[in-house]
DNA sequence: AGTGCGATTGACT
DNA sequence: GTCAATCGCACTA
């Protein structure tokens, strides 16, 4: 099934703080088109990386790897987790800050079968709950680092497709540093958000 | 040039 | 709940 597309986002909608930009991301839709087919899904876990943040990639000053980061608000950055999987960023704040969004699980829409395909799995909750599943659905890896989102390109945000239902805030999952910051944010109550159901509720 | 480790996942006890 | 997989990167020397 493939339903009607939203609007895209412009640079103009977004916000630009990272935690603001987060929160804001929850209920929009991320869309790719890729040679073999179309996906989308609806955003349902973000985490913000802020600036002056020791847990983020960013923290360290601009390196070849988090390069994308530093580009202003709304371009791709994505990098590769633990030698086995991509995590899929979107930028934030102004250039040269060093600031961004980890997107950590959607909601499928468009291009099941190919997610499905792409995940080896026929699980719906499972396609794309975890930001290493998110971007192995979505077929998002390195050649997509440091595109602009809001661009005429083949990867881009666009509108909610429904409306988001009331919105969670929580530790972010997996790190030591600034462990105790509530930047992770989620639609709760979604079965597509990642963690254990006490960190979807 | 070598080392330690991470914004994860899936398989296994 | 525990743990290996797997590799690029930041850091030390």
């Amino acid at each position: 099934m493939k339903s009607a597309t939203p609007r895209r986002l412009r640079r103009a909608d977004l916000p630009v703080d990272a935690a603001q930009l987060a929160r804001f991301l929850i209920g929009k839709t991320l869309v790719h088109e890729a040679p073999d087919g179309r996906t989308s899904g609806r955003i349902v876990e973000t985490e913000a990386y802020v600036v002056g943040d020791a847990a983020g990639h960013a923290y360290v000053g601009e390196t070849a790897r988090n390069r994308s980061l530093f580009l202003r608000r709304g371009h791709a950055y994505v990098y590769f987790s633990y030698g086995v999987h991509w995590c899929f960023n979107v930028s934030a704040e102004t250039a040269r800050v060093g600031a961004g969004v980890l997107v950590r699980a959607l909601e499928p829409l468009d291009g099941i079968e190919l997610m499905k395909r792409r995940r080896g799995t026929d699980r719906l909750v499972d396609l794309a709950r975890g930001p290493g599943r998110l971007t192995a659905a979505m077929g998002i890896d390195k050649r997509l680092d440091g595109v602009d989102l809001c661009a005429a390109g083949s990867l881009w945000l666009a509108a909610e497709s429904r409306r988001a239902g009331p919105i969670g805030r929580s530790v972010r999952i997996g790190i030591t540093k600034e462990a105790h910051r509530l930047l992770r944010f989620y639609e709760r109550g979604s079965v597509f958000v990642s963690g254990s159901l006490a960190l979807r509720n």
